[in-house]
DNA sequence: TTGTATGCGTTATCAA
DNA sequence: TTGATAACGCATACAA
């Protein structure tokens, strides 16, 4: 069941080498990399039989001495905040074609929010000597950020923008998206609203509820009539903890809708609030951000305000792309614009009753 | 705005080296090396001069030169089947802790299903001379996964093994979990049920139908009864799609619930019924596969079976880092049970009626 | 068209 | 305790 196989090559056997094929193909080294790089510069004849013995060797060139030799690796990085939101999981599908188009392999990282979990791999990916780094931050103006930009490491944000401004940045305005947020939700008549979300130290949080407060205002509505449920995390299970305590508000404090900083939130509180009987969108409306994939797939499809995704990490390629190949590289802040996605979480023109 | 910065050190000057450090602390390039491997053979005084030259330097090993001297590279990988399924990020999850407490980095990487595609990122890693590799297949039995094992370079399957078992796999028995399903089901008292996934040529797929008709036949129920509603993925659209497929069936013919071969499935089955005013579980019960995390945050908490994602990783980590430094190394299958994770969609003990 | 020689940065061996 | 030297595999400049 677990006999060990016989290999045809013993295990311990190590791997051909350029050299090895020149032996076998009689040529000299020089001209078996020639034919793996310039294959036009070599006869067909040698060609061939170079090209036979490194298939029966089972050549395989060695990307370390390559990157050696080359004085660079041939990768990029991407290091997201949050493995369990697929929100950045599609930023990296973005930047994968755009790496792979040019040539280049994609190491996907996840800080989990934590600075010491980022920090540690960023040393990794410094001694790699990854051609670039793409970054959501913990805190973007951390100084072993500016470690790397010292270094001379193409180094690009991705939704966020460091206070300098001087690198690199691919953002959607969190505050406009905060205001698109809040705005529909005064639309569909709206007149005490919650925000959920937290921590503060979030930047994109703080930037969200700023939007919301502002249209808020504009629109000639009290501030306390703008819940702050504040949350330790943007998860679902703190979702479904801000739903218990909005259900716990005194009725007439309570808020007839909730915007929440991201998805997995609002599905955290739309799963609450069905399960204690509440209707949505009649009773509490619902709406999200970022628009990850779940959000429309929720049972009632949840209104969001989405981000590019894709694009975000499309671009953010591009520009690290850019910084490592261009002396004359100006590093600029590609911003994107939120766009409101609604659905059924906040009541459809159709459906909706006053 | 986008002011290129002055940066202390030219963006074209290259990284400071051994040899740089030796130079400025007037010491040889060997005791620079001995103070990065083998600290304790070194006199206090010269090592802290290395150690300040190191950092006035900014001295950063390179990583390379590292893995060229060494014969390999440092990182084991993973090379996962659907990027879009929570579930492998999972798997991912669980396979890093066990990579950095054996010192290695992680290399994620996203066959999406095709075949190609795994190909050129297993062709990639070989060139990385990375130790080891976990895969899960898009065909566990396609040669060019012997081609990697020849080369001696370990290859653990993950949630599938391959015919020939001349390799680790790390499994969950998933005709097993087809018959926890449709049990389930039949417990609950359903007499016409569907089966929805596809396509068939994912093994998984066929071994969990093939495990739910083993059951219905065991408790005899009539084939016909199981009706099997083919999707051409696993995704949430499909699900969706499914749904409507299975709305059209004449009602006689109608099951009263369905077993979803996986969670996005079974979230897109759940979104469509209830768009259709269906409830969930009382006009259609719904249970998927996997449990992942999004499954329990259903607005409708989904039934599912769950496989233990994460320790499914840190096995298979477990096993290819066996292989990979013992010599003696036999081939094992590690073998897990799915387990049944009762929630609202199909209805709970308590609330159901029959 | 092909061959020879050198160096990339690191580690390890050996001599001092 | 420290220093000199060779080697890992590859790509290139240059010579033949």
């Amino acid at each position: 069941m677990t006999q060990q196989m016989r290999d045809s090559r013993a295990p311990s056997a190590k791997d051909p080498s350029v050299k090895d094929v020149a032996a076998a193909a009689g040529v000299s080294l020089g001209t078996v990399s020639n034919v793996l790089n310039r294959p036009s510069t070599v006869s067909a004849a040698t060609r061939q039989r170079v090209e036979r013995a490194m298939s029966e060797l089972g050549f395989v060139r060695n990307e370390s001495a390559r990157q050696l030799r080359a004085g660079r690796s041939r990768a990029l990085a991407y290091v997201m905040l949050d493995g369990g939101n697929p929100f950045f999981h599609d930023v990296a599908a973005g930047i994968e074609p755009a790496a792979e188009a040019a040539g280049l392999s994609l190491f996907v990282c996840n800080s989990d929010g934590r600075a010491d979990r980022e920090a540690r791999h960023l040393d990794l990916l410094v001694q790699q000597r990854v051609q670039g780094i793409l970054l959501t931050p913990v805190d973007p103006d951390a100084p072993h950020l500016a470690e790397i930009s010292r270094r001379g490491i193409p180094l690009v944000m991705v939704g966020r923008s460091n206070r300098a401004g001087d690198r690199c940045s691919v953002t959607v305005d969190d505050v406009s998206g905060g205001r698109i947020a809040a705005e529909h939700l005064v639309d569909r008549g709206h007149r005490r609203i919650a925000f959920v979300g937290g921590p503060d130290s979030i930047g994109q949080v703080r930037d969200r509820l700023r939007g919301a407060r502002e249209i808020w205002a504009e629109y000639g509505r009290l501030a306390e009539d703008l819940i702050h449920l504040p949350t330790e995390a943007l998860t679902v299970g703190e979702g479904r903890a801000a739903g218990e305590r909005l259900a716990g508000l005194p009725s007439r404090r309570r808020p007839t809708a909730a915007f929440c900083a991201n998805d997995l939130l609002a599905l955290g509180l739309l799963q609450h609030a069905v399960s204690v009987g509440l209707r949505v969108p009649d009773d509490l409306a619902i709406i999200g951000y970022d628009d990850i994939d779940f959000a429309a797939a929720a049972a009632v499809p949840l209104t969001s305000v989405r981000q590019p995704r894709r694009e975000l990490g499309r671009t953010a390629a591009r520009l690290v792309l850019d910084e490592a190949a261009d002396p004359g590289h100006r590093h600029e802040e590609a911003a994107f614009a939120p766009v409101l996605v609604a659905r059924a979480s906040t009541g459809t023109i159709r459906s909706h009753a006053g």
